[in-house]
Order: structure tokens, then C-alpha cells, then sequence
RNA sequence: GGCCCGGUAGUUCAGCUGGUUAGAACGCCAGCCUGUCACGCUGGAGGUCGUCGGUUCGAGCCCGUCCCGGGUCGCCA
């Protein structure tokens, strides 16, 4: 059945061209079979590929042998076709080539093909499972051909930005040692290194920092990353940065160059003019305000603090909280004054997922009150509180009190939550700023020590750099991240560059002068011949596709993603080797899954 | 690792309080049809109810186990 294409079979164009100005052209199409429809003596196929669908028609003028081919085609053949384009005599306004339809004086069968195990077609509703499993199928869809169509064209503006600005595209290794900090590494063996282990890079960090030291003062590269961690719905194991570096400037010059590229951006993918500079928020006043360090914009409901208020009043949960430590803050819900005692209910289970042991709520509505707190305290005690949180009718006030860390996990959640279930989220609507002055580190309870909270070569702030042996938890860092709609699309920092502040840095994590020898000594060796000041940025491409594209899930803008567990279905991967791979490797495997 | 949701025809789903032969739509197959475009009409095929075990006279439904998928918390320098 199927024919090879011959010197004569080039084609014309894609599918989705066709228009009324090629009416009376003779043309070649190429292209799977959307659909067939058998009128008796009338077939029409729809034709599709990347581009969108044509309509090819045999009639009784067509030869015979072509009808009868017609006549048998199905869903997803592939097909060469070559006719003459004519006006249809009645049109599909539905579709871009609606008006025309291909005359088939020409038919070759490239392909059979198998019913697809499910529909290709536009928001086709079927298990994420078997998607993945047929996956090339799946891309086929045109909601998809479309994003990873959007991705290429975003990359291309990255690409192009940066070249202008005069970054270098350098490929820094992949095989790389393993990091003893942060992430998770995937490690890969090798045959002539029994027991030793490469580590998949989780960013190319170092070694950018290292073409610093080289003289390639301004680098960028579209680079694959790669952590051994749990996903969800906006992070995978392997993942695309746009990385940069800069020498010689600091955290202004940055900022400026990647809003350049956000101006762009928008205006070449989206027509949208964005107003530069872009807002910046200190972490400090991001959680104070939102309760987290990546909000969203796009609505209001600030926390307020009710510490104040809180203390020592007559609610025992309020006054202990504040007695041990933690805080009371609350948001106003406008328009929640509506929500009913099941829907609180289902806020309070949800901000008990972030460890806040209970939800407090006021709401008034056509004047009438209700509360779960305000018979404990006294009038005036509400009215402050109202006051704090300006109540009005209609408003759900709620409020949490126990640790400040609980206090802003749960109330920054919950006020996107509730932005959500009031459809306060329009569609179109780009909301985005830069975070800075991250702490420079965390203290990790479990292992009762200081971790990097962005990585251990981020430059503390020089006003805060006497605290470092004294008062970690209060140095501040020349950390920044770009924030668009409540989602972190980047990050990145000053480095430092001189060996004796990161040796520092390195004691203030815990390691001593041989740990950090042994981990970073390449490093810290490097710092020694001559390092500019610099520091980068990196763009996670993937959330920044999907947020232009307006979508929820990361997977929708990579073309084979994985699976919750991080393997993948189609493949069925990671899978276990054969013995004589693993002797080769000298692995002995001491557990496996089944 | 924790919590929550889901798994019934190729697909999307319905399936009552546990009760005879598990249904619908779309898709698929066959026939008819000259202007369809989600073509239409007629007929047909298609099921280990995710797995294993338990309760019961009787299980798609109840209980337990495991597997698979999704969301989320932890985790993600």
C-alpha cells in the first residue's frame, strides 16, 4: 500500500495555508487524516499536520482507482496528495482554509495506520496515563503542537536577546562531581571508575562562576538541569534553564539586562508593552504583606498583623501564640462574607495541610455577624481587629495564629486559595516583580545546622557581613528572584569572588577547612588567580512557557515529560540494567522496586 | 515518607440499599447515501469492573493488600 515518494512529490505548502489567492493551483499536500467522510459517491478527507487542516475532495470526476483508495483511508494515514485547489461550494468558516478545498487527481498512501487509542484532537479529555504512554500521539493534538511550537519561539527570543546584548553560548559538561549540598544528584557510573560516580548537573553553576574567572564576562546558555526530587505539577526531574552570568556589574546591571529580555519578551510572544523598571520588594516586606516570598499580585488580601491585639487578650489561642513566640495574622476575604460553614470548614482542612492548627473566621453579611472567635474577646478587642483588617459587609475575615513560619505558609497559601475560588484570577493579567534581600541562610531544626538558602556561594550583604559568625540567621544576601504571577520564573545572585569570604561562608554551613577542601577546593583555588566581581540569573524556560502560555501544568510545554514518580511511560524508564552492564559498571544492586 | 482524589468497553463516563444477562455516548466494523466538514441513516462487534485476598447464599458496589495515575505537604543548595 504504501509508495515511496519520488522526486516530483515536494510540498507546496503546509496544510493550514491554503487560502482563496491559490484557487486554480495545482499543489502537493502532505499529512495525516484527520478524519474521512464517505457521502456514497462524494469522500472528503481532512488533512492535518503542524499547521492546521485542509479539506481534499473526490467526486465523480475523480478516476476510480484514486476513489477506491479514498474510499478505504482512515483515521491517521499518511497521505501525499496532489490536486487542483477550487472553491468549495459551501464553506467552513469554522477553519482558516474553509473556503478552498483540494481537487484529488493524485493519491499516495505513505502510511496505514492503527485506530489511535484515543481521539487526536483539540482538549481531548483523556487519562494523563495514556496520553504519556502513546505520547507521540498525544503531541499530535493541536494544543500541544501549538506549545511546543510557543517554546521554540521563546527560546529563540532568549537566544537572540542575549546575543545582542553580547552573551556568549557556552556548554558547560554535564558529567559533573557531585554536589554535597542541596538537591538530590542523579549519579551515573562509569566503567573505568569502579565506585566512583559522576552527578548530573542540577545547575551549571560552578563552572559559569568559573568562565567568570576566565574573562567570558557575559555567558548564557539554554542549559538541561537535572534533581533528583519529588514533582509536581509546575517541576520536573530534568528541566531547561536560560542561565546567565555577568562580570564586573552588580545586582542593578542585572536586573536591568533580564528586564530587557522580559520586555521583549512579552512584546514579541504577547504584543504586550510592559512598564520597566519592574516593582522590587524586599523578602522581609513580601513576607510580611503576602506570607510568601513569590507573591501574586494579581489580587489583594494582604495579611495584617494582629499580633499586637493578640497579646494577652482573652482568646487563649491568640494570647499563647503570641506568648510563644509566634504571631497572629489575618486576611480580609472581600466578598467571602458569602462562603458557607462547610466552605470555611474546607479552608480551615486546607490551611491545616501547611500545620496551622486551626483557622479563625469572622464574616458579616446584610449586617449579620458570625464568628468563630469574637465571643472570646471583648468588644473592643474585635473592634480592633475589624479594624486592623478593615471590615466591611460582605468581607470573611481569617486568621491564624501559632508560629510566624506556620502563620505565613498557611495565610500565603490561603489567600491564593481564596483567590481562586472567587475567580479573582483574570485571564491575560501578568503581575511581576523582583524579590530581594533573601536571607543568606536557613537553620534546619533535623539537622541542627545552617543550610545556603539559594547556594553557598551567594554574596552576603555587606552591611550584614559582620553577623555572619555571630548572627547567621539575620545576614541578608544579594539574592533576587523574578516573580510573575505568584510563581518563582527565576532566580539568581551576586557570587561571591574572594576566598576568604567564602571560606567563611563555608564555616557558617558547618564544614570545616579540609570538608570544604575536599568539596570546593577547585574553587576556592580558583578565587586565588584574579576573579571578577559577578553574578547570573537563571530563568526556568519551562514555567516561563507555561506561564505565557497560560497553563497549569509544566508537562503541557515539554515534549516528553515524566510522571509523578519520575519515570516515564512511554519508555517505561528507568528500568534495570543487564548483569553484564552492572558487572561492567561493578554495581551490585541490593534492592529493586518489584 | 504523610494526607487527599481517581482506576468499569478503544475513549469519556453512568451503574441505586450488595441481587438474574454490567449500560450510554463517542469511536470501531459492515451496508446505504452527491456537498459533508463532530456528515446522516441502518445494523454489528466489543468487558478478567486495576491486582490479589477476605466477608457474604450472592460483590463492579463492603473490608484489607498491592499496583497504576493525579494533587499536595515534606523535599526542591
Amino acid at each position: 500500500m504504501a509508495e515511496l515518494l519520488n522526486s516530483t512529490d515536494r510540498r507546496t505548502k503546509y496544510c493550514g495555508e491554503f487560502r482563496e489567492s491559490d484557487i486554480g493551483a495545482r499543489v502537493c499536500v502532505m499529512g495525516w487524516v484527520q478524519r474521512q467522510r464517505d457521502l456514497g459517491s462524494l469522500i472528503f478527507i481532512d488533512l492535518r499536520d503542524r499547521s492546521g487542516i485542509v479539506q481534499l475532495a473526490f467526486d465523480e470526476a475523480t478516476e476510480k482507482s484514486i476513489f477506491d483508495t479514498a474510499f478505504g483511508i482512515r483515521a491517521e494515514y499518511v497521505l501525499c496528495a496532489k490536486g487542483v485547489v477550487r472553491k468549495r461550494s459551501s464553506v467552513n468558516t469554522n477553519i482558516p482554509t474553509g473556503l478552498v478545498e483540494i481537487a484529488v487527481d493524485e493519491l499516495k498512501v505513505l502510511s496505514g495506520a492503527q485506530t489511535p487509542p484515543f481521539a487526536i484532537e483539540e482538549n481531548s479529555d483523556v487519562k494523563p496515563e495514556l496520553r504519556l504512554k502513546h505520547r507521540y500521539l498525544d503531541l499530535r493534538r493541536p494544543d500541544l503542537q501549538r506549545n511546543l511550537m510557543a517554546r521554540s519561539r521563546i527560546s529563540g527570543i532568549a537566544r537572540r536577546y542575549f546575543e545582542e546584548q553580547g552573551f556568549l553560548d557556552i556548554e558547560t559538561p554535564c558529567l559533573i562531581k557531585p554536589t554535597p549540598e542541596g538537591a538530590r544528584d542523579y549519579l551515573v557510573p562509569s566503567r573505568v571508575h569502579p565506585g566512583k560516580f559522576y552527578a548530573l548537573p542540577q545547575s551549571p553553576q560552578l563552572y559559569k562562576q568559573l568562565l567568570m574567572l576566565s574573562g567570558f564576562d557575559r555567558y548564557f546558555q539554554i542549559a538541561r538541569c537535572f534533581r533528583d526530587e519529588d514533582l509536581r505539577a509546575d517541576r520536573q526531574p530534568e528541566f531547561t534553564q536560560i542561565d546567565l552570568e555577568m562580570s564586573f556589574i552588580t545586582q542593578d546591571v542585572i536586573i536591568e539586562v533580564v528586564e530587557g529580555f522580559l520586555k521583549r519578551l512579552f512584546k514579541e510572544f504577547k504584543g504586550m508593552d510592559i512598564t520597566l523598571p519592574l516593582q522590587r520588594m524586599t523578602y522581609a516586606e513580601a513576607m510580611d504583606r503576602f506570607g510568601s516570598d513569590k507573591p501574586d499580585l494579581r489580587f489583594g488580601m494582604e495579611l495584617k498583623d494582629l499580633t499586637g491585639i493578640a497579646r494577652g487578650c482573652s482568646f487563649k489561642v491568640f494570647a499563647s501564640a503570641v506568648e510563644n513566640g509566634g504571631s497572629v495574622r489575618g486576611i480580609n476575604v472581600k466578598g467571602g462574607g458569602k462562603f458557607s460553614r462547610k466552605e470555611i470548614d474546607s479552608l480551615t482542612e486546607y490551611v491545616k495541610s501547611y500545620k496551622a492548627k486551626g483557622l479563625a473566621w469572622l464574616k458579616k453579611n446584610n449586617g449579620e455577624v458570625s464568628s468563630s472567635y469574637a465571643k472570646f474577646l471583648s468588644p473592643e478587642e474585635n473592634a480592633a481587629i475589624e479594624a486592623a483588617l478593615g471590615l466591611e459587609d460582605g468581607d470573611l475575615l481569617l486568621i491564624v495564629a501559632d508560629r510566624s513560619g506556620v502563620v505565613y505558609d498557611s495565610l500565603g497559601a490561603l489567600r491564593c486559595e481564596c483567590a481562586r475560588r472567587l475567580g479573582l484570577i483574570k485571564k491575560g493579567d501578568y503581575k511581576m516583580l523582583w524579590i530581594t534581600e533573601f536571607p543568606l541562610l536557613e537553620y534546619s531544626e533535623e539537622d541542627g545546622r545552617y543550610y545556603a538558602k539559594h547556594h553557598p556561594f551567594t554574596m552576603p550583604m555587606e552591611e550584614d557581613l559582620p553577623f555572619l559568625e555571630t548572627e547567621p540567621e539575620k545576614v541578608r544576601s544579594i539574592a533576587y528572584d523574578i516573580v510573575i504571577n505568584g510563581t518563582e520564573a527565576g532566580g539568581g545572585s551576586i557570587r561571591i569572588h574572594t576566598p576568604d569570604i567564602q571560606t567563611r561562608m563555608f564555616h557558617a554551613l558547618g564544614m570545616t577547612d579540609e570538608e570544604s577542601q575536599t568539596k570546593f577546593g577547585f574553587l576556592l583555588d580558583a578565587f586565588k588567580y584574579g576573579t571578577p566581581p559577578h553574578g547570573g540569573l537563571a530563568f526556568g524556560l519551562d514555567r516561563l512557557v507555561t506561564l505565557m502560555l497560560e497553563l497549569d501544568d509544566i508537562r503541557d510545554v515539554i515534549a516528553f515529560p515524566k510522571v509523578q514518580n519520575a519515570s516515564e511511560l512511554m519508555t517505561m524508564c528507568p528500568a534495570l540494567p543487564d548483569e553484564k552492564a552492572l558487572d561492567e559498571l561493578s554495581i551490585a544492586v541490593t534492592k529493586t522496586e518489584d
